[in-house]
DNA sequence: TATGAATGAGACTTCATTCAT
DNA sequence: CATGAATGAAGTCTCATTCAT
């Protein structure tokens, strides 16, 4: 009967927020810019969202939970934790060429200490590279004294760093390649061995 | 006599801005709210600095100096990178636990991509950390195949995800000792070594 | 058929706004809350109406027609002013029994400087208070100094702050009876009387 | 040492306020309007009254306890109820001229049911109607069967009615005089004696 | 006919900044 | 030198209204 949601104006929101606040800030980043940007009514991001922080904080969640889910995936496909550091950085590489701005949309918001995480979220991360942990241990690919504390400081903040420095162009403005994601998770095994 | 009582206000201004930055966000910390904390006038913090922006940023830029002299200090005392990476991965986490903050404070801008450093200080900090890693080639404690751009995925990297996850209290609530510090040299000597 | 849908359809968007202007008031009854409970689309409500306004405005003028209206039939009714008194007054009790919201809404809007009648009702309404005070003055039953302005400000000043205290509840829970028109009735005629 | 408040602009900020109100209704009261009409900034507005519902409820209130003030002081000053309501109607009617918006703001808010006053006004109003009423029946001048819900629907609702009608001009463009306050009066006595 | 997606003007509110004192 | 009253631009959000379907 009536007009039917436009579904690209959604995925337009999204897209024009993360850029939006990677550009911007957080706060920098107004509704007007991001309605703005996706070219929709100022009024319409209020039909999807109940307000700017619940925006934002969804896309930050869904972000978190996909790179979950990678963990996971990787984990139930490869058998040492060589072969699924290097699928999953690999993975987090491509998907930053793709579209750089939503690998530094999760940098920066990880890093904001105000924008935290729901509770949920903030227990379901750890244990993922908890498990992560274990396998290596089992795989004796990691030294057994290093502590789940020890091993988020390597995994994922190395390849994290890595990506966040070259979207930055700190040193290189090069595509992220496959042969990047060996360098890195050389990096990440050599640290972690016994 | 004037100018100590000055001096005292100056400080406050700088940890009130700190404390509520990290509290709050940039956005959340605003001006009235800087003031009240450091109990001087609103108006007062516009003798120091021509706005809240470069206030932020000058307490930005002071921080990332101190830490790059740092680094440049432990060069000069000490002979082998192990040494000079754990004196500085200890001194970090002695100023971490006297002023969590502070530590928050850098961590939280060096992630945010609105807050870009000036190009005077973005060309002056890689070139320390390529200081160290020369020493660190020519001691042999790096292999000869480490870029840069690796090198520092590693450290600070490493150290600063320590600190960070340590003062969220993620998977512990106690202070950072020498021996944290060791453990996350030990990182990241072996991610490096050939 | 289609008709008579139509006709509960308008009949539930008049109750309910009646309703949510009672509830909210007049800016916060929006037209999508008038709507849901009626159970209409938005977009139905301006087949009725050209406007939020005219439907809030077109409401309150068919109630105080009915109101009026009310006069001259118990005027044509009766013969004494203390019966059609009575009898006027106990109709209103009955209805805001019987539809407390709609008592409120008229209320609520005759005290509301913004919701002026249109000017032809302004005029009418008068006029009928007017012929009510020619037959009392006729049967003697009102002191011959009384003015139309004193006079209203007997009826229906009185029933309707009677009817409206309780529906607020102020002094009282019970339901309006014919008890309590004598009373009200008794009050006004003593108050008019020579 | 700073510029000290402006006591004329908080005055202009709450006549403003009421004026807009009586002319465009709570919803249309606009705070830009207001801020307009007072001469002042928009922000102004709230280093005074938190929101705009606030201020506009704090005015409510303050009106309402003068008038309740002033019952109190007129028991005190008279002794009979016919000299107490007299007084009373009197200052009512000449507060009116003076200011015909305060007049017409406070009986707007009075009968707008989303307007609620806090318990504290609430309960104290009837309190001090109900002295009134004792005194009446001390007196004999009021019937000993007159309720409390009987004696507020003629005092203060004649009067009240009484002057707002001559506000709205319906059947008179002249000040209300010390002949109109003897008039209405008469009709509350009348209606409320034996 | 009836719907409800979409709009955008405008509402309330905040806060960096200025400047009279 | 220091204050904090005052400003007003800009931000978030609501909602009456339109119109494609």
């Amino acid at each position: 009967m009536a007009k039917s949601i436009d579904e690209t104006k959604l995925e337009r929101i999204k897209q024009a927020t993360i850029e939006m606040v990677v550009t911007k800030g957080y706060g920098g980043a107004s509704v007007s810019s991001i309605a703005k940007r996706a070219q929709v009514a100022d009024g319409y991001l209020y039909r999807h969202f109940p307000s700017k922080q619940a925006l934002v904080q969804s896309l930050y969640a869904s972000h978190i939970d996909e790179f979950r889910q990678l963990v996971y995936e990787m984990m139930n496909t490869y058998n040492t934790l060589e072969e699924i550091l290097f699928n999953f950085i690999n993975a987090i590489f491509e998907l930053t060429n793709e579209n750089p701005s939503k690998a530094m949309f999760i940098n920066m918001l990880m890093n904001d200490y105000t924008f935290l995480m729901s509770k949920d979220m903030r227990l379901r991360i750890p244990e993922s590279f908890e498990k992560l942990l274990d396998k290596g241990k089992e795989t004796k690919e990691v030294d057994a004294g290093i502590s789940i504390e020890e091993f988020t400081a390597v995994f994922p903040a190395i390849p994290i760093e890595y990506a966040s420095s070259r979207v930055k162009r700190i040193f290189s403005d090069e595509k992220l390649t496959s042969d990047d994601a060996h360098k890195v998770t050389t990096l990440c095994v050599k640290a972690l061995k016994g």
